[in-house]
DNA sequence: TATGTTAATGAAAAGGTATTCATAATTTAG
DNA sequence: CTAAATTATGAATACCTTTTCATTAACATA
């Protein structure tokens, strides 16, 4: 036999059990007082019926729907983001709440999706590698759906955020090119938009001043083909960099490539290349990249556990929190001489 | 002011409008006839009060509820899989579906998560990179809600799926190796259990037979570094393998740089390497490799599609398909003399 | 045994919408 | 200008749960 859609309900379970709808509603929900005994015939006949209670019909009264909504950009071309993604979703699994998710495009807006999410009665959003807009997010609060960020802030807005020390980054990687006496630094941008790369820039070009460095300085748009092109530029100048510092890893990969591969440049002899995130390629031996590693199971379970707090306790003020990444040093970077100069060097994962 | 929960509803507005709540739901439903003014009125008091409909209630009575379920697997070690899982999500989207996610491993039980599916009432199910058990199928196609598979299949079960033409993938891979005059060629197997792996090597195992060539074979368990392991144990022995075809590009990746940077051979010169699946990165000039490019725009339009079909026809009987992929010629593999020798030689995209 | 407590049960209401049905308003045809 | 047909409206109902409340059964205490 075939069910047209799913047409059991609590009352056939009832009837068959021989019991009260209310009884079969006790059995499952685990709340108010059930005996074994009628536990046991709801259970016997629930199976009998494949009979599974209905979410939908569940969330209008208890007006919980355990539905978080995820929303997330440059999943495809930034392996970062995927990873953010898995961590996330298997996290929120973990916890109970189910997923409902929204891939966009980084410059999207979100004006749209938000009524989505809204409509489907998520208890959170979380946001990240895209930008919610400080208006929609004070919408989202107000109507208490929190809101909480990886990687990304606006300022002021009434939301958790949870971000990699950014500008604390782009100061580590200045500090250890000079170090190794870098004399002629690049900065390889994301996307101008991002604080992302803004801060990483900040940080960056912070130290450089202070040592009175002057940086050159390309755009990338965060993607591994328009890096590969900005590199070429850089590099086929007639004084090109002998340090390349990406906003990111993927575009980071691009460059090495376009220097070894597209100008037959040696790395590091030549150039320098360092990145930020740490994903997995960079750890492959054909790059083996120097690069910031962003602190991600951190930042995806400290974002988790305060989007699900704050949605428990509504009261709550939004928690914000800068996690500090640390230096990988792999080959793709010259070394300080002594090397001994206190650089934490990390280990692969 | 902060409201609780969303609160607003239709009886709200309707109150506000000074109409009924009838109205109210017509206005926003696009059914049945409401006249100009009074749509007028509604939509400016929902837009004064911040009203949206409840999906939840809506879906109670209309039965639908326009959400998918979305499986996926080795989404965060596989770019193949991430991409799918972008192209679905969107695709979803475009065509106004909600998409629950659930991220899981490729051989975990999905067991636990399909109640919570039903239990939410989604109306069909988008399963890829994992199996789903023949006997869970049925239980939801039984149900009403149709299955479609990516990349999968269940001998004999009553479910969509769509699958690259993996054997045919596999013979062009061995015909090739053998135009170009490979003597020892291995196959690198992805999961013993996975469908799509055991199809390539028997397509490609299908040639070699005919011809009396015999292959080496090793397995790789779909990883990057299992592959680059794998790669050493059959490069370093006597009588090493002359071309590896890796069941898919990850792996091939991993083969490239154990072959390359651990044991400094020389490819295509000394090793030919063939992958499947061309993710971004076999196009990146420091790997340049030659492998089958599966159509994976068109598995997703096709699965997607074929979901939404037969959610809204559900006494349709499952489609099943085998699309073909194509081979991507690059530089990873030596190659037949004439090279005319009749190979369609894909652009990259 | 009688009485007071606690546990178990069922009837009924509530949650927010879509939809049916009957009625009222409007338009069209004659 | 009336009758007929059409369109717009509101009241009431249904969707499937959870939860409250009142009632009954079971149990323990004196």
């Amino acid at each position: 036999m075939k069910h047209s859609r799913n047409s059991v309900t609590s009352i056939e379970v009832a009837k068959l059990a021989g019991v009260s709808q209310s009884s079969v509603s006790r059995a499952f929900s685990h709340e108010g007082p059930v005996s074994v005994k009628t536990r046991r015939k709801v259970l016997d006949a629930a199976r009998k019926l494949g009979y599974q209670p209905n979410a939908m019909a569940r969330s209008l009264i208890t007006r919980r729907t355990s539905m978080v909504g995820m929303v997330i950009a440059n999943v495809h071309n930034n392996p970062f983001y995927t990873e953010v993604l898995d961590l996330l979703s298997r996290k929120f699994q973990k916890l109970g709440q189910k997923v409902m998710l929204f891939i966009v495009n980084r410059d999207q807006n979100l004006d749209d999706i938000l009524p989505q999410l809204l409509e489907y009665q998520v208890e959170g959003i979380l946001v990240t590698a895209a930008t919610l807009s400080s208006t929609m997010a004070e919408e989202c609060e107000r109507w208490g759906r929190p809101v909480a960020m990886i990687n990304r802030y606006v300022p002021g807005v009434h939301a958790s955020w949870f971000c990699c020390a950014n500008y604390e980054g782009g100061k580590m990687v200045a500090k250890l090119l000079l170090d190794a006496n870098h004399q002629r630094p690049a900065f390889l941008a994301g996307s101008e938009d991002t604080t992302t790369s803004i801060d990483r820039e900040r940080g960056f070009m912070e130290i450089l001043n202070q040592e009175k460095v002057e940086a050159l300085r390309e755009i990338g748009e965060y993607t591994y083909q328009d890096a590969y092109d900005a590199a070429i530029r850089l590099l086929d100048r007639k004084d090109p960099p002998d340090a390349i510092f990406c906003a990111n890893d993927i575009m980071a990969l691009g460059v090495m490539d376009a220097a070894k591969n597209g100008l037959g440049l040696k790395i590091p002899e030549e150039v320098s290349i360092i990145g930020f995130d740490d994903i997995p390629m960079s750890s492959w031996s054909s790059y083996s990249l120097t690069t910031v590693r962003q602190p991600i199971q951190r930042m995806v379970d400290a974002s988790v556990e305060e989007l699900l707090n704050r949605i428990e306790n509504p009261e709550r003020e939004p928690l914000q929190e800068v996690i500090p990444g640390e230096l990988v040093i792999r080959g793709s970077a010259r070394m300080p001489g002594g090397l001994s100069s206190g650089w934490v060097i990390s280990q692969d994962r």
